[in-house]
DNA sequence: AGGTCCGTTGCCAAG
DNA sequence: CCTTGGCAACGGACC
């Protein structure tokens, strides 16, 4: 019974740069690679506002599936082979710990508050029974705690004050152990072969799928596709992607891949530098490739450093801002029912495909809380925690922060047009076109804007505003005039205060601002209640 | 203290 | 097609 050790797979989908898997392999006789798949994540959800679970949209949990037959193939490629259980880690672990006698617990370590909290349990019950527990930092390139340490136990809180303190990146281990010795027998525990969605019980599925499937092997061949092209690396520049780009996406969609940890993103970091040293020129952190990486070891280090990160109260970096708490505005930005093509075509992306392009998720994250609906951007960060296939916690929530102009970044009066933002990338309109089906024969001089069109125009292209497609929720110059008057107030209210405003303080500004009108100047106008009617429709109606 | 510079990705009109 | 400047105007870092 000696020498056997447990590999618990949670991100780090893969065999290469896997330290957690290398420690598993020394000296032990038999290792189990075991996933535990958590109904509290993945068990359907009926009253979800779209296929998954209550947590995880269907694509997310496809993708993941992906992940794991990959993984199971490439272990058993190493003689060994994924070992699934259905349950709740914190009950599962223990128990296999002690009925396969494990000597041997070894997994990936975790910043985010939930796994944590989940892991330092399971570690503190495994060193009470004895079982050596090795948690290795490989998710990011550098260790959150080290950075913050450097930073004299301070969290930095700008990009450059990060970059500035950043030593030497760690340097990604091989391709994993060439051979990882399997378990002779699994003692009465009932272990399963990967599933598929029918078996997780998600029944219908009639709705388009992510064109970008999970797994180790994938992201591989991504990464080696993306470095391919030397030019386009070195020129990479962020901000100057084109957001509306979908049949050829402007950026690597490799952060599906960072997320579930199928590529290493020490060995990417890696391969960048290599290529950058091959070429004359290239650019540099924040908008370069090597800046996104940067940027996602940046976030990852605030939300460790940062108690209530994902919370507006009880933040210390977060404003306080009396945000609105309106259902209705919530539903139709997260069902794809603005009634801005723009914004309603990006959500329908993010349904469909659990991706959208950077930019376009500031668009939208901006016209739900500061730029026109003011709605709270914790709604909208847990529609996109929901929805997305590279959901990071901490990414997500430091996006969030910023888009709102919560944490990070402060000039909120830069407000993205939810109708010309869209039409500087794509004056045709077939992003739209593509996502908004409904919107096919608008002609582009109307197609951000299809309300304007005239009654003859919407007949001839089988699309009558208020009928078939909504009219605008709001008057964009109205609402982003109402929201910049509330940041405002809010900004100063959280200079005036000694500490933070209290929440009587914010209830003011809620009456002062919230209760206006001038939200729902056109939704009030022109809104019949069949169109009312309409917007609760299913999103796949508008085809 | 107070001024100035700058910050991954705003919009619009003018040239 | 591009760049540039006006618009309005926050706050951290640095002098």
């Amino acid at each position: 019974m000696e020498g056997r050790a447990l590999m618990w797979f949670r991100k780090g989908l893969r065999l290469h740069d896997n330290p957690a898997l290398e420690h598993a392999c020394e000296g032990a006789k038999n290792v189990y690679a075991v996933f535990v798949l958590d109904p509290w994540f993945l068990a359907p959800d009926p009253c979800a506002p779209s296929p998954g679970s209550a947590r995880v949209g269907i694509n997310r949990i496809q993708f993941l599936l992906g992940c794991l037959k990959d993984l199971d193939l490439r272990l058993k490629s190493r003689g060994n082979q994924l070992l699934l259980l259905h349950g709740n880690p914190v009950e599962i672990i223990p128990g296999l710990l002690h009925k396969w006698s494990i000597k041997k617990l070894c997994f990936e370590y975790d910043t985010e508050p939930y796994s944590l909290q989940r892991d330092n349990f399971i570690k503190e019950h495994a060193t009470e029974t004895g079982v050596e527990v090795c948690s290795p930092v490989s998710h990011t390139i550098y260790n959150p705690e080290d950075i913050i340490a450097k930073n004299g136990g301070m969290v930095p809180l700008t990009y450059q004050s990060f970059c500035r303190v950043l030593g030497k990146p760690s340097n990604p281990l091989g391709d994993g152990p060439s051979h990882i010795p399997p378990p002779i027998d699994y003692e009465g525990v009932n272990v399963l072969s990967v599933p598929c969605l029918e078996d997780l019980g998600y029944k219908n599925l009639n709705e388009e799928f992510s064109p970008f499937p999970g797994g180790e092997t994938e992201g591989l061949k991504r990464l080696e596709e993306s470095l391919k092209d030397k030019n386009w690396v070195s020129e990479f520049e962020k901000p100057k992607g084109d957001p509306t780009a979908f049949m050829k996406p402007a950026t690597t969609v490799l952060s599906p891949y960072l997320k579930f940890g199928c590529v290493s993103s020490r060995l990417f970091y890696s391969r960048l530098k290599v290529l950058y040293s091959q070429v004359k020129s290239y650019t540099k952190p924040p908008v370069s490739l090597e800046g996104q990486l940067l940027w996602r070891e940046f976030f990852y280090t605030v939300g460790y450093g940062t108690p209530n990160f994902d919370r507006m109260v009880g933040s210390p970096i977060c404003k306080q801002i009396p945000w609105k708490d309106d259902e209705d505005l919530l539903a139709a930005w997260r069902d794809g029912h603005t009634g801005y093509p723009w914004i309603d075509a990006a959500m329908v992306q993010l349904r469909k495909w659990g991706w959208m392009h950077h930019l376009a998720r500031h668009a939208v994250a901006c016209f739900l809380t500061r730029g026109d609906m003011f709605v709270h951007w914790e709604k909208g960060r847990d529609v996109f925690d929901r929805l997305l296939i590279d959901d990071d916690w901490s990414i997500n929530n430091g996006n969030w922060l910023w888009l709102s102009a919560s944490a990070f970044f402060a000039q909120y009066h830069r407000i993205y047009s939810p109708i010309t933002f869209g039409q500087k990338y794509d004056p045709e309109g077939k992003f739209v076109k593509y996502f908004l089906p409904v919107l096919q024969d608008i002609p582009k001089q109307y197609i951000y804007a299809p309300w304007k069109a005239p009654d003859e125009v919407q007949k001839n292209a089988n699309c009558i505003i208020g009928k078939d497609y909504p009219y605008p929720i709001v008057d964009h110059v109205v609402a982003n005039k109402a929201c910049r008057e509330c940041m405002a107030a809010a900004y100063q209210l959280n200079k005036d205060a000694t500490g933070k405003p209290t929440a009587e303080q914010l209830d003011l500004l809620k009456v002062k601002f919230g209760q206006s009108g001038n939200f729902n100047v056109i939704r009030n106008s022109k809104s019949s209640p069949s169109v009312k009617r309409q917007r609760q429709s299913k999103l796949t109606e508008y085809k």
